[in-house]
DNA sequence: TCTAATACTTACAAATTAGTAAGTATTGCA
DNA sequence: TGCAATACTTACTAATTTGTAAGTATTAGA
């Protein structure tokens, strides 16, 4: 078993949401895809410092059963597989911009705050 | 110690959003907040079905820190506490009206799916 | 003095999530 | 035959988050 419990049923829609989106990395994941388009396994574990392989390919495989992002393997050698959002992925990418950009508001208060750290 | 680690350093905004959102009920408690207006501690653990009075207080705690919530207490017997948002709780909440709304989505999609479960 | 009605606290256990490190699979080419 | 270069897998451990259940604090009023 791979793939973490829950996936419904939801209380609400913010809640259907987040269960999506919670796992340490996988908003990091959905930027990455954003912004280049496609990466390879390799590409994304270098874009994401700190992230262990084991946790990015769960990860990867969780968003893909949510219908998030399509995997496509190309039978080369060495072999290739390249990432990329799907239609599904990219509205959840816009449905997220608002937090996104509420966080940036909150790293500058923050950085007000604490001049040295909390950035 | 009754706060969880985090609060910077982000790497982006949605890292740092997600900081002050993730926990099991803290949208929740952000919605009924927003509904309500005003609820006592009592009245919100009746709004979150299943939660514990520990995680409960702990969230609100957390939020207060975060500056998300506001608590007064009101020294009659028996006691009186009530919560309510900040205004920057108010803007959390506005930010992740879009988010919400792809989550309402996906749960129409997940009951398109399986009719019976996962609603 | 005792009880009642809130709002917490605390110690401990269970569940969930993430990390580490070593191993497997594939296959063209020297 | 053996290596090289990717992309995973797996077993085990550690850290974090949540739950349970029982206890504390406050004070008006019987």
């Amino acid at each position: 078993m791979t793939s973490s419990a829950r996936r419904g049923p939801y209380i609400c829609g913010i809640d259907a949401a987040m269960d999506v989106v919670s796992g340490k990395w996988k908003s990091l994941i959905l930027w990455e895809l954003n912004n280049h388009g496609t990466r390879r396994f390799g590409e994304l574990r270098r874009g994401l410092p700190g992230v262990s392989e084991k946790m990015l390919i769960q990860h990867l495989r969780e968003m893909e059963e949510d219908g998030l992002i399509h995997r496509e393997v190309f039978r080369e050698v060495p072999p290739r597989v390249e990432y990329s959002l799907t239609e599904y992925g990219r509205s959840l990418n816009e449905a997220l911009r608002p937090l996104g950009a509420w966080g940036t508001e909150r790293r500058k208060r923050l950085a007000a705050q604490t001049p040295q750290a909390s950035a």
